[in-house]
DNA sequence: CATCGATGTGTACGATGTCCACATTGAAGG
DNA sequence: CCTTCAATGTGGACATCGTACACATCGATG
C-alpha cells in the first residue's frame, strides 16, 4: 500500500503523482493564467520526468479537464455550505457571492473551468451540472415553476459574467468584500428587489 | 501607393499583410479554438513565410490583440445598428440578442475578446469599453440614476455569460432564432417584467 | 539610375506535446 | 527467499511552435 499522501516514495516511484501533479498543475496555474502551463513545467515542478505524466493523464488536456473538475467539485461544496437564510432571495445572493469568491480566490482554475480546453469533457461537464444543481434547487424553493428554468439559466450566466469581469479587472480592483457588496448590488437590482438595502454599508464600489 | 485591398502584390510584397494577417487568423480561428492557431499556420494562409508577421505585430498575443479589437468594432457596429423600439425595455433586449448572435456568428473571436490573451492589451479595452458606453447609453435612458451602474454591469454579464453558455453549448443546441428567444426569456424574467410573451410565436428578432 | 527604408525570407535556437523503447520498483506466487 | 510481472518513471527523439538575427528584395525618392 502506497503512502497516502502526496510527495512520498523511495525516490524513483513517487507515492500518489496523480493527485501531486494536480496539486502542482494548481500551483503553477495560480501563478501565470492557464495556456501559459506547460505540462512538462508541471511535471518539473512535481520532480518527476517529463513523460511521467503519461502513465497517469491521456493528454495536457486530460490533466486540465481533471483540474478544472476539481474545481467544479470544490465550488459545489462551497455553494451547498451557504446557510439557509432567513428571507427567501438571501440564499441566492450569498451563493452568488460564494461563486465569485471562489473565482476570486482561484483565478487560473476558474478561467480553466469555463475555458474551451475542457469543455467538452463528460467528467468536467458532470460536476459542473451537479454544482448548477445545488442553485437550482434552492431557486426551485423560491421561484414558481415557470420562472425557474430562466431564473437557473440567468443567474448562473450573470454570476460568470461578473467573475469574467472581476477577474479581468474590468470592474477595477474592489477588495473582497467590495466586490460581495457589487454583487449584491448588481443581483439586487437586476431581480425586481430593487436597491433596498437594510444595512448601510457600501454599496457598490 | 499601394493596393488598397487585400491580397495584391508583385509576388515579394504583399499589398497590405497586416489586413491580410487578420483575415487569415479569422478564418482559421472559426475553423479550430484559439490557443490551437498558431502564428506560422496564419502566415502559411495569408502565403508568406513564418517572419512576415513580425514586420505588422510585435507579438502573437499582438496580432490576436488586434482581431479582438476588431471584434469589438464590429460588436459595437451591430449594438448601434438596432433600431430604438417603441417599447422601452425592448432596445436592450433586441441588444442583448444582438451580442449573443455576434458571439454564435464568431465563436473563435468572441472566445478570444474575453480571453485573457489580450485582456491587458489597451487598444482591446478601449474598443470593449465603447462597445459597452453603446449599451450603457441606451440604459441611462430608460432607468433611474442610482439603477444605471448596477443594471449596466448586470446586462454586460449576464450577455456575456449567456454567450459563453451557449457557445458551450450548456444550454443544448438551439437555432438561432431558439437562442434569441431563450435570451428574451431569461432577459424578461431576471428583470422585472415578468414572463408575459405579448405573442405566440419565437419572440425576439 | 543610385540609394534607402520598408517589407519579406532563411536559418537557428530553445521550449513544448507526445511517441517509443528501456529502467526500476513493489508485490504476488512458487 | 527468490522469481516474475504489471505498474510506474526515465531518456531520447521528432515535429511544431514562438521568436531573434542576418540577409534579400522591392517601391519610391533623389
Amino acid at each position: 500500500m502506497w503512502t497516502l499522501s502526496t510527495s512520498t516514495g523511495s525516490g524513483y516511484h513517487h507515492g500518489d503523482l496523480r493527485a501531486a501533479l494536480l496539486d502542482s498543475a494548481l500551483a503553477l496555474l495560480n501563478s501565470e493564467g492557464p495556456g501559459e502551463l506547460s505540462l512538462r513545467a508541471v511535471a518539473r515542478h512535481a520532480g518527476v520526468s517529463p513523460n511521467a505524466p503519461y502513465r497517469h493523464y491521456r493528454d495536457k488536456e486530460a490533466l486540465l479537464a481533471a483540474l478544472a473538475t476539481r474545481g467544479f467539485t470544490e465550488l459545489g461544496e462551497r455553494l451547498a455550505a451557504v446557510a439557509p437564510g432567513e428571507e427567501p432571495g438571501a440564499e441566492v445572493i450569498s451563493m452568488a457571492c460564494a461563486a465569485v469568491d471562489y473565482a476570486l480566490d482561484h483565478p487560473g482554475v476558474y478561467r480553466l473551468m469555463f475555458g474551451q480546453a475542457c469543455s467538452g469533457h463528460p467528467d468536467t461537464i458532470a460536476a459542473s451540472d451537479a454544482a448548477i444543481a445545488i442553485v437550482a434547487e434552492r431557486i426551485a424553493a423560491v421561484a414558481e415553476p415557470e420562472r425557474r428554468e430562466p431564473l437557473r439559466v440567468g443567474i448562473w450566466a450573470l454570476v460568470h459574467g461578473l467573475s469574467t469581469l472581476l477577474l479581468d479587472e474590468r470592474l477595477g480592483t474592489p477588495t473582497r468584500a467590495e466586490a460581495d457588496a457589487l454583487v449584491e448590488t448588481v443581483l439586487r437590482t437586476m431581480l425586481g428587489a430593487g436597491p433596498e438595502r437594510p444595512d448601510g454599508g457600501s454599496a457598490a464600489r
